[in-house]
DNA sequence: ATTTTGGGCACT
DNA sequence: GTGCCCAAAATT
């Protein structure tokens, strides 16, 4: 009898074992539609050894109704998803489920009908007919798409269909790509550069695994040495993998790949069409995909004929994944690149702590990039100490900032405030009564959006209308924005430099990569004199005539008693201040302070990598953090606070008592409410030596919960709300 | 997660 | 005996 042993995707069931037909074949790896009850199930043939499960008696078995019309996962895969579940405490199916990206691909490809404007006029126009044409100007998609993007139900739509408004528009799933040519327009590198794109290609060539940490200041060209080796892999006929953090997937990048390749490249990430994604998934399992370029997300994918990886700001903390499966797509990427014997390149300007000490550990290769390309300084950085040089009232820029803004003003250079917050103020309260606007499905202020008239929760998406008066009291106009977000600032600028002309750049007022374009043109074409943003214009852009940089506050980062608080403010505000002086000017970069004396700014102030990292690995040293030692956590939540907190305590109650590993709490987790669910939990820290994941299964197995109580494990965690 | 089964109980 | 509700068991 032909017993196959399944990875099922039942979020509870997850190996079970049945019947292959006659006359059906498959393979390990072999994507498989089974009978589950009354129902039908996708499951991945899977090697038994591999996937512990009972065993079941013959009689038991049913067969497998159809083997689905693609490719098996690669061994390569199915290692890298037994290795993710494992390291990162997390159900196999939920990681396997990552490699699929698009169910509906896998039914084959053909074609679908999606709808756009066709330009004729409707006969009836309805408010809602009008807000829908509206909203989809240049748009294509489905009509379930179509109705989510314009906010109006699909009834309307189709309403619009037969009315002749929205034409269908046939798509072909698979059709080619344009292809990218290794050798469209091959860059002049500098000495150092092509030393650096050497080192790579040869790696490529080697066809084995190879890890390399790029290392170089903003500015030092790693990019274009890491085109060397994608263009190597092309001539070779091998797959990329581009990983980006979502907020650096700009237009700029894809702009400088088509210029350097001649196409754009294969795009993956969250906000992909049902088509799109069903296109470049079977683009990448079929190997015509050549560079896929993507968020976290396209790590997972079963690329046909991988042939290197590159992590492209590489430290960024949004390749931590913070929901469903958390796991660190920088890590992963390396593992994965080990799995499938191929080059992978971690590349920053501001590497992690970890990263570095892989590098002198020797497990990666460090290559270097000294220089700024072009022969452009590194800009002046100097602290401006707030207890000092005290802003005026109700303001936040100091008298020192706000000359060097007015010079460039007169000068006709640019500025740019960096403030990581977005909205105008973080809190709002009630002059009369002290009412404080706070989220109901959160234990967090709402934050006032002047722009849009809102107050809104960065967590939860919940919002409101600014209201007149206070909700609690009723007074009217009684209301006080308390701190400063970028609006705010950008307020501030309007009134003291009345003829710059100000931009706020936040993924409120910058939401589409029209809008993107529209901003990098207008900064170009220099109609913007100060630009005011959060984390958005940390990276990616390059403005030959913005000279000064201002750091609004340093401190906001080192709040909360986050483990690498220090290490992200080192690196918001490097890279941040990498934006000033990249033309043939020089630089300045100010931060604003109210502890010049903490580590982190005074490495900031001397320009001291070193120190910074050297007083870093000290902290984390005593702390027992990574890459000393190690942390997780269980985190405990429920929509009732006493289930979560009675959850939480019965774990806390089984922890166990080791040597190396100390178990802190529970106790309620910083965002102790969050989307309407109450969290608690407990942290672990271990020593390096220390069998964490192991521990913490046979802690969590034997413990049940009643349902609506999730527990979820968070190793490396990074963000300890 | 979803579906089926079976026990306890009220009612005919 | 039948219907109904709910908890427990099964799903390969």
């Amino acid at each position: 009898m032909n017993r196959v042993r399944l990875l099922v995707f039942n979020p509870v069931l997850s190996v079970l074992d049945y019947r292959l037909p006659e006359g059906m074949a498959t393979e390990f790896g072999s994507l498989v539609i089974a009978p589950l009850g009354p129902r039908q199930v996708l499951g991945i043939v899977w090697e038994k050894e591999r996937l512990a499960g009972e065993e079941v008696p013959e009689t038991k078995l049913r067969p497998i109704l159809e083997v689905l019309p693609v490719p098996p996962l690669s061994a390569p895969l199915r290692r890298l998803i037994e290795w993710t579940a494992d390291y990162y405490v997390a159900p196999m199916n939920a990681v396997a489920r990552m490699a699929l990206g698009s169910t509906a691909a896998l039914r084959g490809g053909g074609s679908t009908t999606e709808y756009r404007l066709s330009g004729h006029e409707p006969k009836r126009l309805t408010p809602q007919r009008l807000a829908a044409i509206d909203a989809l100007h240049g748009e294509q998609a489905s009509i379930r798409e179509l109705a989510e993007l314009a906010s109006v139900s699909e009834g309307v739509l189709r309403g619009l269909v037969s009315a002749g408004v929205l034409e269908p528009v046939t798509v072909d799933l698979d059709r080619a790509y344009p292809r990218a040519r290794a050798d469209h327009a091959v860059p002049e590198l500098s000495p150092d550069q092509q030393d650096a794109a050497d080192t790579f290609i040869h790696a490529v060539k080697a066809q084995a695994f190879a890890p390399f940490l790029l290392d170089g200041v903003t500015g030092s060209g790693k990019t274009e040495c890491y085109f060397e080796a994608i263009a190597e892999a092309i001539r070779m006929a091998r797959q990329v993998l581009v990983l980006l953090p979502e907020i650096a997937l700009t237009q700029n990048f894809l702009r400088r790949f088509e210029s350097r390749f001649g196409v754009p490249p294969v795009l993956w990430h969250s906000s992909l069409k049902a088509s799109e994604r069903r296109r470049a998934w079977r683009a990448i399992v079929s190997g015509h995909a050549q560079v896929v370029v993507g968020a976290r997300s396209a790590l997972f994918m079963p690329y046909a004929k991988l042939g290197l990886i590159v992590v492209d700001e590489a430290h960024e903390v949004s390749f931590k994944q913070d929901d469903g499966v958390r796991y660190n797509a920088r890590d992963v990427a390396v593992i994965r690149a080990r799995f499938e014997r191929v080059p992978v390149i971690l590349a920053s300007a501001t590497p992690a702590l970890e990263s570095l000490q892989l590098a002198e550990a020797g497990v990666y290769t460090k290559v270097d990039l000294p220089a700024r390309f072009g022969g452009a300084e590194l800009p002046e950085v100097s602290i401006v100490d707030l207890r000092s040089e005290v802003p005026d009232r109700g303001r936040w820029l100091a008298p020192r900032l706000v000359a060097g803004l007015r010079e460039r003003l007169a000068r006709g250079e640019q500025s740019l405030l960096f403030l990581n917050r977005r909205g105008y103020a973080p809190l709002t309260l009630c002059r009369h009564c002290g009412y404080r606007f706070q989220c109901p499905n959160c234990s967090a202020w709402l934050v006032e959006h002047r722009l849009s008239r809102r107050l809104a929760c960065h967590h939860c998406g919940h919002q409101t209308g600014t209201p007149e008066e206070c909700p609690e009291c009723h007074t009217p106009d009684c209301l006080v924005a308390c701190g400063p977000g970028v609006e705010r600032i950008a307020d501030e600028v309007a009134e003291l430099l009345p003829e710059a002309r100000v931009a706020v750049v936040t993924s409120d007022t910058l939401n589409s990569p029209e809008k993107i374009s529209a901003f990098v043109q207008a900064a170009e074409d220099k109609l913007i004199d100060v630009i005011v943003g959060t984390q958005l214009v940390t990276k990616g852009y390059h403005f030959p005539d913005l000279t000064l940089v201002g750091v609004v506050d340093a401190d906001l980062g080192l709040e909360g008693g986050d483990l690498r608080a220090a290490e992200r403010t080192y690196q918001q505000v490097a890279q941040v201040g990498g934006r000033a002086g990249r033309g043939d000017k020089p630089g300045e970069v100010l931060i604003q302070t109210r502890h010049p004396e903490a580590a982190v700014i005074a490495a900031l102030a001397a320009g001291d990598r070193d120190a910074f990292y050297a007083a870093e690995a000290e902290g984390r040293r005593d702390a027992g953090a990574p890459p000393f030692g190690r942390w997780a956590a269980i985190i405990v939540s429920s929509e009732t606070e006493a289930e979560a907190r009675d959850a939480a305590k019965a774990i806390g109650a089984m922890a166990p008592n080791l040597p190396d590993v100390m178990v802190l709490g529970p106790a309620p987790a910083p965002l102790s409410l969050l989307r309407g669910r109450y969290r608690y939990r407990l942290l672990i820290n271990a020593r390096r030596s220390a069998q964490v994941q192991q521990i913490i299964r046979a802690w969590l197995d034997p413990l049940s919960f009643p349902q609506g109580v999730r527990v979820g494990v968070d190793i490396d965690p990074y963000s300890f709300v």
